[in-house]
DNA sequence: CAGTGAGCGAGCTTCCGCTTGACTT
């Protein structure tokens, strides 16, 4: 007989509290949810007052039997899931599922793990907040009936398998209309003009100026006239304006922001950082990396104080306390910090290392002085000019916190580095060393992170610290937008430098606009959006959250029935769902692009049963073509489509087999004789190749083939060395080899065998691997998107 | 270092939040 049955969330956190409460306390957790709206269906019933329908998840039948167990032979249960709404819904839940008893069962919420923090909650417990409850009900069923009643439109409107919802239908969105921004820009031409000087008498080795013309050009007559000027011209300092500035820590990391910084300072994704903070956590090293909240406990401040006081000194220390700004932030927990301020590193390997020095150094920060600087901007006139040139310096007088902890910035530019200046007054003569003009241009708007695209959801008050990550797996499993990197466009521009009494021009190369690791939109994305938008513009909006979220705070205050918020939300909802499956025309997103010269076809591109085509012509005379990466819907011309429709192409005969040319889901390739081959990218060019380059392609591929070839049977059984090591193919399936096995000595019979036993690997169809695994992968390792990356790097790898 | 087409029959797909799973496919 257990003397009492304590439920938390999470184990670690189960684990941690068995120590503090010791004898007479089981304490066990309940992995987060148990119970579930039905599965399958709507799982509502709207007919009788949205009357929800629950069954214990899949994956928790066996555990909710256990503790079931437990709790019938417990003289009290302590329901101690986190305080807040979702946490008030698994007591519930528990409560309901374990069949418990009124008079023995004990809700009880704490904020930290401490041995203090919990006997002072056993002291305090209450009774479950049901006004809470409802308003997780109806979160709960506001998220079921938005998702299973919009999809399905999708499916019959625009292609099936497709999904929306409150909250990544919104995430898309802001990724299309980014795009769209993008594409309305016109990129500006300009001069930027910058000079180095150097104050006369300044010694031996002076301190060069750097500083920068107030204003742009143009045009480059007015840029070249400008350093023809100066030719002649005297500099004189003007001004020297000096400044004290301050600048404060940033507060510890939620978890939207360690992902926005493990981001810019360590390029991991966002579920990257998110598995790693997980193992960081089950290993004791952090505080719960799932909060919204950037509190610190009071111990957690001590210790930190203790820390910057032995070893910076009490002049750096300056304890804080930080309040949350974010909209609809629920801080059930601390904020993501070191369980012990005093380590400074922890083991495990590189990256969460690095991860973890990065929460300890931000950590201790918060806790630190306030940076002291002292920003000088000098002033300097151009003779017989109006324009002149700025230059700025600044010295830090006390780093403060700046010792420990520098935060990134958003811009990608890293922001300038400021430069120390030498000692200057006005009127001061400068002697000029260098000025030059580079061209540049305006730079568009930048595209969204994964990073910077959960910042902007948090600052709408979409999503929660628990789904960030994949939601933004979601919407590129999804194909709606893909993480891509994309070289900008290159430009020949052109540099003016003015040394002594020349001015030359050099012309240079550069890239303008490059993307990495941004998130594009895809056709259907933008398809899907544009659907949703006209005709569910409600839940497009971006306050459509903001204002479901003032509702359930109502309904969790006991001032509004939970049922009486979804009523109302339902019925113009569901009417405008049925209107829509009525009234609207299928949405292929079709654009027409214009006429083929030669035949007078129409050409069009539009989402296909398989994603977007080009598509000449109708009937008989019909043509489809695929469109490229990085081609898009809605920006393709004319040109661009009739290029693609020039495939599949005949080469000539090899062997008495045709060779053909073809653009694939892949890229380009070569078929002949059931044999196909990727152009080598960079070297192969699909509209030009001839057809001694693709017999080449054949031939180094039969040579590859070869050599993967380990043997071969004859009823066409293979087997092959691959990526993961040695497999079987046969009638399209591969299949694993057990480890007990060596590939190389496997008789025909032991082939069969395997092959009649199953274990199949994956399908070798065009269709993608099954997506329960994929999630399965997904969340494991932080691998995401491991397939598709590899894919994706195959043509480029060839060097 | 695997795989490379496309308007039809049939049946399936889908949400958001809590939590960690574990045949390396």
């Amino acid at each position: 007989m257990i003397e009492n049955l304590v439920i938390v969330e999470s184990p670690a956190k189960a684990r941690t509290i068995e120590r503090f409460l010791g004898r007479g306390y089981m304490v066990k957790s309940s992995f987060g949810h148990i119970r579930d709206l039905k599965k399958k269906d709507l799982g509502v019933d709207v007919e009788h007052d949205f009357q929800p329908q629950y069954e214990v998840t899949a994956d928790k039948k066996t555990l909710v039997k256990e503790l079931k167990q437990l709790a019938k032979g417990s003289v009290t249960v302590w329901l101690a899931s986190d305080e807040d709404r979702e946490g008030e819904a698994i007591a519930w839940h528990l409560f309901e599922a374990l069949e418990l008893k009124p008079d023995s069962v004990k809700r009880i919420v704490f904020h930290e793990i401490t041995k203090e923090a919990i006997l002072h909650a056993i002291k305090h417990p209450r009774a479950i907040d049901q006004h809470l409850v409802d308003a997780q009900q109806a979160r709960r069923v506001l998220d079921r009936l938005v998702g299973f009643k919009i999809s399905p439109v999708l499916w019959k409107k625009i292609k099936s398998s497709l999904s929306a919802g409150r909250v990544q239908s919104v995430a898309v969105r802001l990724i299309v209309e980014r795009e769209r921004e993008i594409n309305r820009f016109e990129e500006q031409k300009y001069y930027k003009v910058s000079g180095i000087f150097i104050a006369q008498d300044a010694g031996e080795t002076p301190l060069p100026v750097k500083a920068e013309l107030s204003e742009r050009f143009a045009s480059r007559d007015e840029t070249v006239q400008f350093l023809e000027h100066c030719k002649e011209a005297t500099f004189t300092v003007n001004d020297v304006e000096t400044k004290p500035a301050t600048r404060k820590p940033a507060p510890p990391f939620t978890t939207s922001t360690l992902q926005q910084e493990a981001s810019r300072k360590l390029g991991f994704s966002v579920s990257q950082t998110m598995s790693l903070a997980q193992k960081l956590y089950e290993n004791g090293h952090i505080t719960y990396m799932r909060t919204d909240s950037v509190n610190l406990s009071q111990l957690a401040i001590n210790n930190a104080k203790k820390v910057i006081v032995e070893t910076l000194g009490e002049k750096y220390l300056h304890a804080r306390q930080y309040t949350t700004q974010s909209k609809g932030a629920q801080e059930a927990h601390e904020a993501i910090r070191p369980t012990y301020m005093e380590k400074e590193s922890i083991s495990g390997d590189m990256k969460e290392q690095q991860l973890y020095s990065m929460i300890y150094k931000r950590t201790l920060a918060s806790q630190m002085a306030d940076a002291k600087l002292e920003r000088t901007i000098v002033t300097i006139a151009v003779s017989g000019q109006s324009r002149t040139f700025v230059a700025t310096g600044e010295v830090v007088l006390f780093d403060g916190f700046l010792r420990m902890y520098r935060e990134s910035l958003d811009d990608e530019k890293e922001d300038e580095q400021m430069e120390m200046l030498p000692v200057l007054h006005a009127g001061d003569r400068l002697q000029r060393k260098r000025i030059e003009a580079l061209e540049q241009y305006t730079a568009h708007p930048p595209r969204y992170t994964e990073a910077s695209l959960v910042k902007k959801l948090e600052a709408l008050g979409i999503g929660r610290p628990s789904t960030y990550a994949p939601t933004i797996t979601t919407i590129q499993n999804r194909d709606y937008v893909s993480r891509e990197s994309r070289m900008g466009k290159e430009r020949e521009i052109e540099q003016f430098i003015l040394t002594g009494d020349q001015v030359t021009r050099k012309p240079l190369i550069r890239h303008f606009g490059t993307e990495k690791r941004k998130l594009f939109p895809s056709d259907v994305g933008i398809v899907v959006t544009d659907f949703l938008c006209e005709h569910f513009a409600d839940i497009m909006d971006y306050n459509f959250t903001a204002k479901a979220e003032e509702a359930l705070d109502d309904v969790a205050e006991g001032k509004l029935q939970w049922q009486s918020m979804i009523r109302d939300f339902y019925a113009p909802f569901h009417a405008n769902v049925e209107k829509t499956l009525k009234e609207s025309e299928r949405n292929t997103g079709e654009r027409v692009l214009g006429t083929d010269p030669s035949t007078g076809a129409v050409v069009c591109v539009r989402i296909g049963r398989f994603g977007p085509i080009v598509q000449m012509g109708e009937g008989e005379q019909v043509r489809y073509a695929g469109l490229l990466k990085g081609q898009l819907m809605e920006t393709i011309t004319l040109e661009e489509a009739l290029d693609l429709l020039k495939f599949p192409r005949v080469l000539g005969e090899y062997e008495e087999k045709q060779v053909i040319v073809a653009i694939g889901r892949f890229g380009p390739y070569i078929k002949h004789d059931q044999l196909y081959v990727a152009l080598k990218k960079g070297a192969d060019d699909p509209a030009i190749i001839s057809l001694d380059t693709a017999i080449k392609r054949i031939k180094e591929k039969r040579e590859i083939d070869s050599n993967r070839r380990i043997q071969e049977f004859e009823n066409g059984a293979c087997i092959l060395s691959g990526r993961f090591g040695p497999y079987i193919t046969y009638n399209k399936s591969n299949y694993k080899i057990p480890k007990t096995q060596d590939a190389n000595l496997l008789t025909f019979e032991e082939t069969m065998e395997i092959i009649e036993k199953g274990g199949e690997l994956k399908v070798k169809t065009t269709s993608k691997a099954a997506p329960k695994k994929e999630k399965t992968t997904k969340a494991t390792r932080g691998n995401v998107v491991k397939a598709t990356k590899t894919t994706q790097k195959k043509p480029t790898k060839t060097k």
